[in-house]
DNA sequence: CTGTTAGCGCGTTCAA
DNA sequence: TTGAACGCGCTAACAG
């Protein structure tokens, strides 16, 4: 039924092996047999079978990326990075949502595995020592995309977590704030939670600002939970006069919060959060908040693993890109 | 260094072929020997190779989806939709973004198809002479998903989009409002485009209202195109006292657009699009629009397609999932 | 420049 | 209930 490489080699009157390599762009034919190849190939409507040469040349030309959740904007711009990078280099990518459970990341990197990727590219949480035994069983290169291992064992690409919301933070103590809550995210999270979690304090501390449990709640990330958590500041006796946020989406559902009690962003509450995604501009006020180059977190993490597959040396295996603060219209001075 | 399959016989005392019947829940197995074999297994971390098991069998159960833009929040709702539902049917999905491009939509189909995928989702623009060409050299199902093919060729599952559009337009219209403008999508995307339009103006044609080239604005889905058209509106002599958007996020754009032009959503102008997305609920005001079921549809789709890859007979091979206008608060009587 | 020949790791008859 | 042997479609030496 379907056709293989010996019905080419018929058609055209050579051997499989010409049309192997033919197929594979190898140099070492002559023009001529090349085309009558490409011409058999053509009238069969050959189509090479990716399984069989997989097996054959034990590469596979795709990676697996493992994705928390696809419908997060961030990831799905991380994503859009790496698709990037990979189609430069002829690399396919097959995308597996996770879910952001834990069990589900495992069992996704053992199928990957398993599919006999050449690479992979994860993102997600924490990395805990169930991941890094699934990881140690592999014999392809992994690299941390948006996340960092505690003990560096595995190359990465990321933000400094901790510094960004030190810098957040501190652009609103440099704008007089000095009651600045913080909407965070699960102190599970090493990344997105825990990190920016400390350096929100370490923010308060060098400004010589008491650290205050009441000012912090933990949110899920999505858009209600940072309501939820303006809606307790709001109702507390002495309310913030600003409020850090641990991602946009939550920071947006805070600005929402306020404007829903009749006060104004920033005139009477300022907020600021990390991530800078596409929706930091899609509200009224505009979003102020630093900025995490996604893209390139993506892009530059795929074009270390091209080189860890390939088995170039690379200079150094933990990267850590630079953040930004992006003012915009959601913090003033005070 | 990989361990095999031949390994795992020789560790066990057994032959490969038992190996392969414990691996495959072949019942054709002694309790004990199944034992000896999973502690082998166990014993050298042996790891099926899928791309052998692939060839071996002709099956990968794998199926390959190609989606037109990952970090489009109604794409990435239907990829939910599919996933959970390829889960439970114990199918791996490899997702592959097209990036609304024709060519590599053509592309990446391929590329799946060589990768003996035992399925194919497609969910993308239009569907050209030369994506049928491209699906009829495959020899595997395929469904198309938030997506129709003009003949009807394909098994698919979608909204109708000219009802859904012809439903806002009217609910606009039973409020009284009689200037109503439309932000369309591009006229060459057959459902998200040119399907709505056609919805606009035939609720414009059964209500009695004159057709206004002038109130018709072709965006290209993104909040800056909405704010764009909705520019272009306000600069009118004759302000449209209602704007349909053919997407929420142009539309969250008409509405931010509006407001920075010292005019209130609703009581000045009323807004109403088609999608539901997770957005609407993420401004202020909050959005009516008209609910696509997106989760459903993948949903559905990737059931439809497990029924066609096991070869099940289907009773329709397209399918119109219902819509609903969902009101909120963007809308108002005039 | 081209053809022959081994496998790649596994599923699957067919016998035993 | 188990094993031996073949083949899935292709790449990669090796010869010529």
């Amino acid at each position: 039924m379907t056709v293989t490489i010996y019905d080419v080699a018929r058609e055209a009157g050579v051997s499989m092996a010409t049309v192997s390599r033919v197929v594979n762009n190898n140099p070492n034919v002559k023009p001529q047999t090349r085309k009558k190849v490409f011409e058999a190939i053509e009238r069969l409507g050959y189509r090479p079978n990716a399984v069989a040469r997989g097996l054959a040349s034990k590469k596979t030309t795709t990676v697996g990326v493992v994705i928390p959740d696809i419908s997060n904007a961030i990831f799905a711009e991380v994503a859009r990075g790496i698709e990037d990078i990979a189609n430069m280099y002829h690399y396919n990518i097959i995308l597996c949502n996770a879910d952001k459970k834990k069990d589900k990341e495992i069992r996704v990197i053992n199928t990957l595995l398993e599919k006999q990727v050449d690479g992979l590219l994860f993102m997600g949480g924490a990395v805990t020592e169930e991941h890094l035994q699934a990881f140690r069983t592999s014999n392809v290169p992994i690299v941390l995309c948006a996340t960092t291992d505690e003990q560096g064992a595995i190359p990465s690409v990321d933000i400094d977590h901790e510094a960004a919301a030190f810098d957040a933070v501190s652009e609103l103590i440099a704008k007089g704030h000095k009651s600045i809550a913080m909407i965070s995210g699960t102190l599970q999270d090493p990344a997105n939670g825990y990190a920016r979690f400390q350096g929100y304090k370490r923010a308060l501390d060098t400004a010589g600002i008491a650290y205050n449990e009441d000012l912090v709640r933990v949110g899920n990330y999505r858009y209600e939970s940072g309501i939820e958590a303006m809606k307790y500041f709001l109702e507390l006796a002495d309310k913030p006069s600003a409020v850090f946020s641990a991602t946009d989406e939550m920071a947006i559902g805070a600005i929402h919060c306020i404007q829903d009690y009749g006060l104004k962003v920033p005139s009477d509450i300022s907020v600021i959060s990390v991530d800078n995604s596409r929706m930091a501009s899609m509200v009224r006020p505009q979003l102020t908040t630093v900025a995490q180059p996604m893209y390139d977190i993506g892009a530059v993490s795929m074009r270390l693993l091209t080189k860890l597959m390939k088995k170039e040396s690379v200079e150094q295996s933990k990267v850590v890109l630079p953040h930004e603060v992006i003012s915009r219209q959601s913090v003033v001075s005070v």
